[in-house]
DNA sequence: TTTTCGCATTAGCATATGCTAATAACAAAC
DNA sequence: GTTTGTTATTAGCATATGCTAATGCGAAAA
């Protein structure tokens, strides 16, 4: 069923998935940027995934995922995930490097390997960054974008962003700093005028941009346990 | 250096490493056959090919690989067969169906997984099916093919060749009759004008057509013990 | 109202991969 | 020596992906 796709289409879904599952309008400018080509390309491959009917033009919403394109999206989500599970697990690949990796790898993991990795990695039901699989977005309702934190809380990174995952730089100063999932931090001084928080770990002090901030998100009731995978 | 080559174009130069390590004439014809492409689209992409300095024609001994063209293809074959027992070993992908999926992912892994594939699994010498891998051929080289055995002589399965491997009909049969590296067979029959030999397993007998029993390799000597990997 | 900005689309092109049909080239068989 | 069979190559086309330049277009700003 969601079998004969390209890298380039299965690159576009995941876009569409994740900006569609947000709630964020899908305007092609955005997508042209996300993914690393010119407005006209968009246009062009975007026609030729309503041919093939993986995404419909709703007057109203403006481009919407087709039951097909959902079902093949968030097939290559998973693939994605868990083969970001796979190498940081089995081969030991820096956290911050198994986004790009596994990008790469996904679009040629059949589903037999998509159920073994499954359930050799333990059903995880968030990627090694804490992006929900599809099916468990609701694991990531308690979370809150760190930006909406106040002066002095103490909360735990939980989840970097997809959209944030696309940027190797952030992910290597977000992983040398410790600003990874299950990290307890304390928000010591937010300077809006600088555009900058701060933020307490055990291991030091770090000035994070509101950029990267936004990308986060953290658990406030630390009473309220959630489970990590 | 070895970075930005094609998933058509690192199966090509797979293809043109095995017949030039085995020393078999590279036919143009052949190479559609194998490839599963027509002779005009092989002409094509070898011109592509001896353009961008990966073979070249010699009069004499007709295409061969250039330098770049063989670390190239050696670095695809290391990553394809690291790949397999990644998935034979971690993911419990059976043996018969770990080349196809390998065959792939082997054109997204990078020089870090491919390391990390690598020091994980224990530096193998030869993939699953016992094919050596690039710079560990003297391994191979006491391997008789089945072919070769007499009637009664008590072997060692120890390889079946890459060009066998392409059939996915093959590699089931020979998994599911216990045809794999390391099983002790007797050569009980051998019928040239039926084109098959019989070979007398642990489990039972099996009839093998010469057009299967010629991918395989045996060890004779069992005093003789070699690494299985 | 006119200008400007952001976004979408068209037109025109390029490259890698493939295909079919036709032709060339050459060796082996008759 | 002509036929037959195998192989290689050309010509002509198609599709997916991308790009640049130019155009269209609606909303916001001046």
């Amino acid at each position: 069923m969601a079998g004969k796709n390209s890298a380039t289409i299965e690159d576009y879904l995941e876009t569409l998935y994740i900006l569609q599952r947000d709630g964020v309008p899908i305007v092609g400018t955005r997508l042209a940027e996300i993914l690393g080509v010119t407005p006209p390309t968009v246009t062009n491959t975007l026609k030729r995934m309503t041919r093939d009917n993986l995404i419909a033009s709703d007057d109203v919403r403006g481009y919407v995922l087709t039951e097909q394109g959902l079902e093949t999206a968030r097939s290559v989500m998973r693939r994605h995930m868990l083969t970001e599970w796979l190498l940081v697990t089995t081969l030991k690949i820096p956290w911050s490097k198994t986004h790009t990796e596994a990008h790469n790898l996904e679009h040629t993991v059949s589903e037999m390997i998509e159920k073994q990795m499954r359930t050799n990695l333990g059903n995880p039901k968030v990627c090694p960054h804490g992006n929900p699989m599809p099916g468990f977005e609701s694991i990531a309702s308690g979370w809150i974008p760190l930006m909406d934190i106040s002066q002095g809380e103490h909360v735990v990174i939980r989840r970097i962003h997809e959209l944030g995952e696309n940027d190797p730089d952030l992910m290597a100063f977000l992983e040398e700093n410790g600003i990874v999932p299950g990290a307890r931090v304390e928000v010591t001084e937010i300077l809006p005028f600088n555009q900058t928080l701060s933020l307490k770990l055990k291991d030091g002090m770090v000035s994070l941009g509101f950029a990267s901030a936004r990308f986060i998100y953290v658990e406030k009731n630390l009473r309220a346990s959630s489970s990590d995978r």
